[in-house]
DNA sequence: AGTAAGTAGCTTAGCGCTAAGCTAATGACT
DNA sequence: AGTCATTAGCTTAGCGCTAAGCTACTTACT
């Protein structure tokens, strides 16, 4: 009736339940697949965006300051917790983007410690055509499934998503 | 009815709404919600190992060795294969195993160039303890679920990963 | 006002990975 | 036997990240 048990992960289930036949893997069913789709799906999207110039991360920081809305600015502090990236790893994002002339630094008016990031016009017209081509490739993975079945799955997903994001320190 | 419209991605999903309402943004509902996952879980799999003394990526490479049978003894080539990483990474996980005494390389009796990785007496033992720990973490997790919505989620990723990955170059 | 704790962003060292290139050995074809 | 493409594993340079520590500034408390 339904799928014929024939994936990467079915096969790796059927080893270890071989030499180890104590093991509950059930719960390896459904986080092998996930942790093998966010690899396969990551290195899509990074194709995705590679033909307007920007790795993934990059993209990530734009398309944050473009969901923001008007005037398209955010602190570096913002933009690294939204990411869950150090500073560290925000500052080398912020210079590669800088020097492609995406966004702009400036100084925060009512913090002298602080910055403002901000999407040039550049940076505007390219995350604009680069979002399209990620979700058209998410689409087109997404397509194997009817539309129902993509449904269930994103609220299966928002549920054990809830449960485990955050808890558990 | 069903739940509440309240995670992380449907924020970012009206986020988009509100400043491209063009976009079609029905499979980022599923494919953010894995990358989030995988990210969350990858983390709570490092912490669950790391009482045994293993990374997750030294782990993977015990649990394919432990996993294939006796006598526990696999090429690099077959392990960077499996683990989808290059041989120079390869290298680096082996050097760091063997030194630990975990796995043992020996020359290949049947082709001068190969190596053979063999798990040692405390290899074996290390990767026992740590799969049980590394599963119960995966468990806990899943336990937001109820058995029925674990398998028809476990089903429902099976299709779309066998949809997507090795699929598109 | 003066001080101490907290916060913003940057720098540096170190880690684990990839891509590219290397040597040695193998196997197929003449 | 002799050549030549292929393969195994290692080395190196470079990339992007984290963790830890820095300076400059701000905020809360006295």
């Amino acid at each position: 009736m339904s799928a014929p048990r024939k994936d990467p992960v079915d096969a790796i289930v059927d080893q270890w339940a071989a030499v180890r036949p104590d093991l509950d893997t059930k719960a390896m069913e459904v986080f092998g697949r996930i942790f093998r789709l966010s690899r396969a799906m990551g290195d899509r999207m990074e194709r995705a965006y590679a033909p307007h110039g920007l790795s993934r991360g990059e993209f990530d920081v734009l398309a944050t300051l473009r969901r923001s809305g008007e005037p398209y600015t955010l602190s570096p502090r913002q933009l690294s917790g939204t990411l869950m990236l150090t500073t560290g790893g925000m500052t080398g994002r912020l210079d590669k983007l800088e020097r492609a002339g995406l966004i702009r630094r400036s100084p925060d008016p009512h913090d002298r410690r602080g910055l403002q990031v901000t999407l040039t016009e550049k940076g505007l017209t390219t995350v604009d055509e680069a979002v399209g081509a990620g979700l058209d490739a998410e689409a087109t993975a997404l397509s194997t499934l009817n539309a129902e079945q993509a449904d269930q799955l994103a609220d299966l997903l928002r549920e054990l998503l809830t449960g485990t994001e955050g808890t558990g320190r």
